[in-house]
DNA sequence: AAAATATAGAAAATGGTTTTCTATTATTGA
DNA sequence: TCAATAATAGAAAACCATTTTCTATATTTT
């Protein structure tokens, strides 16, 4: 993957793109659901990064402030879907928290008069495929 | 306000409706903002409610349930937006946290063959103009 | 009315997240 | 190049929102 225009957004805020940054960041954009902070961290062992939990937080943090991550609430816990450099919309599969990315149109809202909008969320919640499918074959009562 | 739908939906799930948890509905759908748990604590006791901080989190998460309240992560913290019993969308003041109700068509998600849309969210995010004026106004360096 | 079920609330426990502090590392600037 | 400045890493502790326990109370159901 090309990191430059990420290290780009980072260095406007003077954020640093360190080797642990780097590596963790290879490993987050690689997973195909969103994942909490633990579920990195975890990721990241599992690839032999070894950093610290803290740093899970703080990379998820700068990445949240840069546009590149997207903090998600499912069921009370918060979640973490890499969105790259573009916006776009998602869908969440409830089961598996896999995220496809959608490429709709933004919706329009019809504000009234002196709102200010700056920014939206624009995301379809559902099962998919894989998931679907499980639950038609398990479903054995 | 007519508790009666509310009233409907809680009994669908064996949810009951107490004098407690009706007070506090009360206070929750007149609040023109989203409120965090500990807000809404503090302002039912603002009208002489007595309740435990508890059963906030309890009501919060059965109105959830049923669909009649609507959480939103806004920089980390978890709010909770009284949404009553039709589907919108909504405007949030990322500022003061006031929340205006929007009741545009909901957008169409292309999802992929075998995607199952069962929900989604759709709002938009920005200044309400109160908040717009007061950063004109304020903004004296 | 009696039995079963759901709720209220205080107190304690839990656990995700943040803070603190020190040691490194990267960037700036003389 | 060599300081000086600023940002980061990481472990440990602190924090605090949320959940769990447990007992008493209220509401449904039978």
């Amino acid at each position: 993957m090309d990191k430059s225009p990420i290290k780009e957004l980072l260095n406007e805020q003077k954020f640093r793109l360190t080797s642990e940054r780097e590596s963790l960041l290879d490993v987050f954009s690689r997973s195909s659901s969103m994942v909490t902070p633990a579920q990195l961290y975890e990721l990241a062992q599992q690839h032999d990064i070894r950093i610290g939990l803290t740093t899970v937080y703080r990379l998820l943090e700068v990445l949240t402030k840069i546009g590149v991550a997207t903090p998600f609430l499912v069921d009370g816990t918060i979640y973490y879907a890499y969105c790259g450099c573009n916006h776009h919309h998602h869908f969440v599969c409830l089961s598996c928290h896999r995220v496809t990315d959608l490429h709709n149109s933004c919706p329009s809202f019809h504000v009234p008069e002196n709102f200010d909008v700056i920014a939206h969320r624009s995301d379809a919640y559902g099962t998919c495929p894989d998931c679907r499918k499980a639950s038609e074959v398990g479903c054995n009562p």
